[in-house]
DNA sequence: TTGTAGGCGTTATCAT
DNA sequence: ATGATAACGCCTACAA
């Protein structure tokens, strides 16, 4: 492989012009220029990084870790992030833990060894602590699923307001009894939205029923498990259905049209984040959106403030908005 | 930041010993050993690749370029890539390009630039002239979408023969007038199952109504505008619609259903790729299944035996499967 | 078993 | 406007 040396050589000039050539082309005389310009063409010469990488002790890079990319909320967050990453030549790297610690200790280690020159976390298999002392070292920054430790720096949505706004847009379609689907007590975001689920409920002066609280996850397979549960446990079915994911809502739907309980006739759902599916399912699902794109755009943005060293980056809480459809009535 | 040289200093030994602590710990001394970790632990040192990668001039990190993130289908091929990369210690970085001709010359000009050591395509912005004379003097490997010119690796189904044998699984259940939702000419892969769609017609004596072949894309949206115009156009339905993609398949019945016609009451759908959500729809949908995880783990086998420099590294056509659900009757 | 020293390809600082 | 040269951090002959 050709280097900047062969280069030089055919070119006739010294390794420092053909440097400029490349990265400051007005230092060099106009003939000189297509000189090093031929010479690159004629040796099909493209710089090499990994020199460039050392010198400069940065690698243009950034990684975003995922849980899962078959996540169709993340995608559209990547959009926003890989759209104010071009704009500042970054380019981004996708990697992926499906839950497991090691692979994301593994990334941890490319932001150790200057493999990247920042990360973004959506996923949490390491707790804030180390996070955070990885973060004093690091450019790190968490977006979509909140944290508690305040000295972590957090792009995304008020969970507990967003959860209170979907219930109360139940009780103001008259539904009483509300179900919760939710994923549990590990992901902070479920906490915080079943906090305003309990807080709508009360302000609305309706008694908490324990046993519509269902913890059974945000997929697909646990929305059909929550359903199975809460018609079997249920005498009587509830108004209505809040689930934190709209994979988990669509879950419940099939698994309540399999018993003959139709929606939104026999029983009203709402769903979490908007997904493109919540669109194309029958019926089509109300739900509570994130402003993905939004998300993952400032998400690089306050990365690159911190990759640039400037002063305290501070967290971001955007926006949510309920989509109407057809799945409450 | 610590380097190499502040932990020698500490431990009082030579780089070259650091070094060896890190790389080859047996060719050291206990006792040696011992001050070495005793000193990287002091100065919280980890090794700088960008070092690493320039004497080594390879980086571990391979490439996996997308059209989008948000399609199911390449979750599990991701999946598979990443589990053989595991395996050989290799980091799999995703990008997207979203049809951007541009962001996927950024990609490869990282392979030229050395910043990955080799590239998994699974979508064509670049023509198969382009990507050869690209793998000629890099690591590049074509994966599910396939391609034309034999001097490129490829990894994937036999698409004619797939599109051949779904049809032939509708005319084994009576469905005679059977219309194509695809993709258009500019996917390779919708040009080879339709061709498996005439021959399955052909063979079974039934002749081609170029009227029910629709090719507004293989998105949900393009299903709904094909199912749409199908209303529209024929005064009478066709048996069956036999759609390229899952997505496409749940727009047309979206838009079917929105018209008062039910699957598969009144008409029967076949979907292709076998994606989560061809489980989860009412009804659920009988489907083309790839070996996705297959595919990847193939695709990332190959790859790594063309960094490795393994002669002649030959194509892998994998075994596609027709999953029965309730969309057909 | 350990140390010395050269070089990977690039950029940047001085000179000229 | 251009050239010589010293880094950047690491690995690895080769020597000791």
């Amino acid at each position: 492989m050709a280097t900047i040396k062969d280069v030089a050589e055919r070119a006739g000039v010294s390794v420092a012009t053909v440097s400029r050539v490349l990265n400051t082309p007005d230092a060099v005389k106009e003939r000189t220029r297509q000189q090093v310009l031929n010479a690159i063409d004629e040796l099909q010469y493209s710089p090499n990084f990994l020199g460039r990488n050392l010198r400069m002790m940065e690698t243009k890079r950034i990684l975003v870790v995922l849980n899962t990319i078959s996540n169709q909320f993340f995608s559209r967050v990547v959009r926003g992030i890989e759209e104010r990453a071009r704009e500042e030549n970054y380019a981004v790297m996708i990697c992926t833990t499906r839950g497991n610690q090691e692979s994301l200790q593994g990334y941890v280690h490319m932001l150790k060894t200057r493999a990247v020159d920042g990360m973004i976390l959506t996923t949490h298999e390491i707790c804030d602590e180390a996070i955070f002392t990885l973060s004093k070292r690091f450019p790190v920054l968490c977006a979509c699923e909140p944290v508690q430790d305040p000295r972590l720096t957090y792009v995304g949505i008020d969970d507990e307001k967003a959860g209170e706004d979907a219930v109360r847009f139940l009780l103001d379609h008259g539904k009483r009894r509300i179900a919760l689907f939710g994923g549990g007590t590990y992901t902070y975001s479920s906490i915080l939205r079943e906090r305003g689920y309990r807080k709508a409920l009360q302000e609305a002066g309706i008694p908490v029923e324990e046993s519509l609280i269902f913890s059974e996850g945000l997929t697909f397979k646990a929305g059909v498990r929550a359903a199975s549960r809460l018609m079997k446990e249920q005498t009587k079915l509830p108004d209505a259905i809040f689930a934190f994911s709209d994979s988990t809502a669509i879950g419940a739907m099939k698994e309540l049209n399999n018993h003959g309980v139709e929606v939104p006739r026999d029983i009203s759902v709402v769903g979490f984040d908007n997904t493109a599916v919540s669109e194309m399912f029958i019926p089509s699902i109300t739900t509570v959106a994130q402003p993905q794109y939004t998300m993952g755009f400032t998400a690089m943005d306050l990365l690159i403030q911190k990759i640039n060293g400037t002063a305290d980056v501070s967290n971001q809480i955007l926006s949510h908005e309920i989509i109407i459809r057809d799945s409450v009535k």
